[in-house]
DNA sequence: CCACCCATGTAACTAGTTACATGATTTC
DNA sequence: GAAATCATGTAACTAGTTACATGGGTGG
């Protein structure tokens, strides 16, 4: 279960709400790992039956806001799940179908979809490049603004990998 | 609900028994859009409720052997589906939730990890090209080889993209 | 005082996974 | 006659989505 592990290592950056988590999912984790705060919530609720975590209220917030922090147990937890292997991700596009069908129907105008997500593709990667440059263009990073750098470079060449292919796509169709 | 419409889309090609289905999608959709055959019998069931598709007992085949084929109604849904737009998905890999957990809590070995997943990827590739090369080298194709050609591509460029990437992060963590 | 954001949740549903089960036919 | 493959399914569970609900605090 993922998300939960994807909540601890956020609960290690900084003990938070159910409610600041969700926002934090939004930016950073949230760019390769979306949830919705229902989902953090009961993610939250299980690992706190389980001892991974603790909450209390917190004082400076809100009425009824309760701050969560991470146990030894949840560390232990993070630590062991995360060095085991696990297969990487399948494509799972549903553009992918539709051109498929395409191909077995006829024309379908795929090409307009395919020109809008090729906008929207760029759009992300002026995003990734900005960050890029505002977090990680000095000569000398930490370790971990190293690792973070690796994880926006992913999202990066998926994006500039996903521009060209749209291009041949709207050459090939047409 | 797109697994449904992958496999009208396949019955489409090709009318065809659950486990058949079930067979074609370890290659070809399968590269994208993988399923159990446990899933693919249960949505089978719910397009013959819609009236989507129709089976009939397979006279070639064995006993209780099931050949479904796509009705007008799965044809037009189908049409419809694919004519609208929907958004790119994401990249969802554990393995980059594993490096933000390891910028956490200090090096937990994921190079290891990287090295076994960029064989893996090279393999992949490999596969591929093997494909390409066997289907679409010849000058002249036709609209439908032509696509899914370009669904192939897209599968190569991911693939060489996070070879790349691999090395790019063996680089940094060493 | 109204709109907006903070903050937490419940309920119902859909999609996907894992485990289990059964029997027929072909191949060695 | 045993093993492999063909062929279909049920049941239970996990993860993710969508809709609904509630109330407090802040800014205009």
């Amino acid at each position: 279960m993922s998300l939960q592990h994807a909540l601890l290592t956020s609960l290690l950056e900084k003990p938070s709400s159910g409610y600041e988590l969700a926002r934090r999912f939004d930016k950073s984790i949230g760019y390769f790992w979306h949830a919705t705060h229902q989902q953090i919530y009961r993610e939250l609720a299980r690992m706190e039956e389980q001892a991974w975590v603790k909450s209390y209220d917190a004082e400076g917030g809100r009425a009824g806001k309760r701050q969560f922090e991470v146990l030894a147990a949840g560390k232990e937890e993070l630590r062991n799940w995360a060095s085991q292997s696990s297969e990487p991700s399948e494509l799972r596009d549903e553009l992918f179908l539709k051109l498929r069908a395409d191909a077995a129907i006829g024309s379908l105008g795929l090409e307009q979809e395919i020109a809008r997500r090729m906008q929207l593709h760029q759009e992300r990667l002026q995003t990734y490049k900005d960050i890029e440059l505002r977090d990680f263009s000095k000569p000398k990073l930490s370790r971990e603004a190293k690792i973070r750098h690796l994880i926006l470079k992913a999202g990066i060449s998926l994006e500039e990998s996903r521009i060209a292919w749209s291009k041949d796509a709207l050459t090939t169709l047409k």
